[in-house]
DNA sequence: CATATAGTTGAACGATTGCTCAACTATTTG
DNA sequence: CAAATAGTTGAGCAATCGTTCAACTATATG
């Protein structure tokens, strides 16, 4: 977060002592902001869409995405680290899964977004 | 998108070949993608959060934020390209507010999937 | 017309990010 | 126990990103 301050004298001081106290803290915004860079890179996204259809384990989806594995499992690390997927090992094998239905949610909506504009 | 090959042969064809018809082309995914990384920084979610409020120009969330006009700007900019806000000229002032309200819903979700993990 | 203010823009720089590569762990199979 | 396979991990590198800085446009005011 920035610590400078701004170049200009405010103009509608009223609107923005209304907001200020509307706004929550840093902390609040840094942790959503990192939760949807999960969603702000073409990789994971397709990793979470293709999670929504099925379990899969990380050969699957290497074989997919046409990625490495170690590409893939760095991806799913992150994910994991933020609550959007979950893993249940059987033998050598680790299967991924969706954490909940936010994901989907959120998804879906950035589709309805992209698709309103034509 | 990557070209590379994969480093190891399929394990679950069936359910591989399941999802691989319900995936979207790479141009969705990546057009996804730039949508949400309009939400993956702190900066720019709070300009939308405080834009959800009230309709303000450039100083005013140039103020609320303690930050340079120019940076403001430049993040107004990539809001405005995606879609996610719209603005009116009075004078030498710009107002800026919401484009639609799929961005009040994509940062609510997000807040949800935070607070529900404590 | 000169000055001031609101806002935009492009280049530059440091920080962050995504993938690769190599080395590693863990489990299975002969 | 040795070899093979599934997956993880950390360092390194190129590419991308967010802010700063300086120069610019546009509108308003005296």
């Amino acid at each position: 977060m920035s610590k400078y301050e701004c170049d200009c004298e405010v103009i509608h001081k009223d609107a923005v002592d209304e907001v200020k106290e509307k706004m929550l803290s840093d902390d609040d915004y840094l942790s959503l902001a990192d939760l949807f860079k999960m969603f702000s890179d073409s990789t994971r996204i397709r990793i979470l869409h293709a999670l929504e259809k099925k379990e899969l384990c990380v050969c699957d989806l290497a074989n997919l995405l046409s990625m490495t594995k170690s590409a893939i499992s760095h991806q799913l690390q992150s994910l994991r680290l933020m609550n959007l997927v979950k893993y249940r090992k059987e033998g050598q094998v680790v299967y991924y899964s969706l954490a909940d239905e936010h994901v989907k949610i959120i998804i879906d909506i950035g589709f309805e977004h992209i698709n309103e504009e034509k």
